[in-house]
DNA sequence: AATACGGGGAG
DNA sequence: CTCCCAGTATT
């Protein structure tokens, strides 16, 4: 039944796509390396946000070969700001085992795509599709909202037994002429015209003639997604240390939120200037001058930093972990968004 | 099946 | 503020 609905979409969706399609570097220069880099860029992440992360990425390495000779501090630089950093790390894992395994060219399967890390269902679709012109579904957020909205589908898109339906509509309904303009129509689609948020421009749309939610009148109410937990809320006391020219950093443990990424030194919990002197004490190191009090906030997926800074002037070194790192040195390391205006003000004391 | 994992733009 | 984006890995 749905895929009757959605096999009326192939037609009149590629004559639009010829039309309205978005020109994109990833698409001008078509290589399996340049879909899979983008693909993986592009999970969870919108465009206008990949875009320049694209070219430079393309610039510092160009070949698989290169991604998977890369020093790795310099990749997470390169990646700095795009989140999901282990994303990042996984495309060089994949780009070894590329060269090693496979002799530097991608596998064409679906079985030893999704066996690559970072690569899943949708990816392994993408690039199947793109790349090599196999006629399997890519089924990500915009997909699932124009199927739901399609065939009226009143489904919860965030299920995963529900998005395996999905996946089986779309492959059913897919071109099997052109599957990778096919792929990237529905995107483009669903990134203008079948929007997110607010009113889908429907009068544009290559399937206003059959869309179910259009006929209804329930496009604003589709898709149907569960409601989502609650974020924690975490507390951090952040010192910007400086001694000299140089500030304090320190690395995140390889495993868990910004893995691998620095930091300024942090506590749990909001301390008082009393108790953070205190805490300095208890690293060895000594302050000099407290300069300033600051406060900040950041906002991930799944928990809420709310930060206390305090800039302080020390002697002493602190625990062994610790890198002094002077303006020069510190432009090379990733830093992580949420310390943005903690660093911005150590450039300031500049 | 549920949860961890970033960051930013739009409303 | 909330929502959600060219999702995947882990438990």
């Amino acid at each position: 039944m749905e895929e009757q609905i959605l096999k009326q979409l192939a037609q009149p969706l590629l004559a639009w796509y010829d039309i309205h399609r978005r020109i994109l570097p990833w698409r001008e220069e078509v290589s399996p390396y340049r879909t899979w880099v983008s693909e993986i860029m592009l999970q969870q992440t919108r465009v206008a946000a990949v875009l320049p992360y694209f070219q430079r990425f393309m610039e510092a390495f160009p070949t698989v070969e290169a991604l998977a000779q890369a020093d790795t501090e310099r990749l997470m630089k390169l990646w700095e700001g795009l989140g999901y950093y282990s994303r990042a790390r996984n495309l060089q894992k994949a780009a070894r085992i590329l060269t090693e395994q496979y002799g530097g060219r991608f596998p064409e399967t679906y079985r030893e795509l999704t066996a690559l890390p970072g690569i899943g269902d949708y990816t392994a679709g993408a690039i199947l599709s793109i790349a090599f012109g196999q006629a399997v579904p890519a089924v990500d957020g915009n997909v699932l909202r124009l199927a739901a909205r399609i065939t009226g589908s009143r489904l919860d898109v965030l299920d995963a037994k529900n998005r395996k339906i999905f996946r089986s509509w779309m492959a059913a309904a897919m071109s099997q002429e052109r599957p990778g303009a096919y792929n990237q129509a529905l995107m483009d689609l669903g990134a203008t015209v079948c929007l997110p948020s607010g009113a889908p421009l429907c009068g544009d749309c290559p399937a206003g003639d059959f869309c179910i939610a259009r006929q209804e009148g329930c496009q604003a109410r589709l898709p149907v997604r569960s409601p989502k937990r609650e974020k924690r809320t975490e507390h951090l006391t952040v010192f910007l240390l400086r001694r000299g020219a140089a500030a304090a950093l320190r690395q995140r443990p390889d495993t868990g939120l910004l893995a691998g990424l620095w930091e300024y030194p942090h506590v749990p919990g909001t301390l008082t200037e009393a108790e953070a002197a205190r805490q300095l004490q208890m690293w060895g190191v000594n302050p000099t001058k407290w300069r300033k009090k600051l406060s900040a906030r950041h906002i991930f997926t799944h928990v809420r930093w709310e930060m206390t800074g305090y800039v302080v002037e020390v002697d002493g070194l602190g625990p062994g972990d610790w890198l002094w790192a002077e303006a020069q040195q510190r432009e090379r390391l990733a830093i992580p968004s949420a310390f943005e205006k903690f660093t911005a003000e150590l450039k300031e004391g500049e």
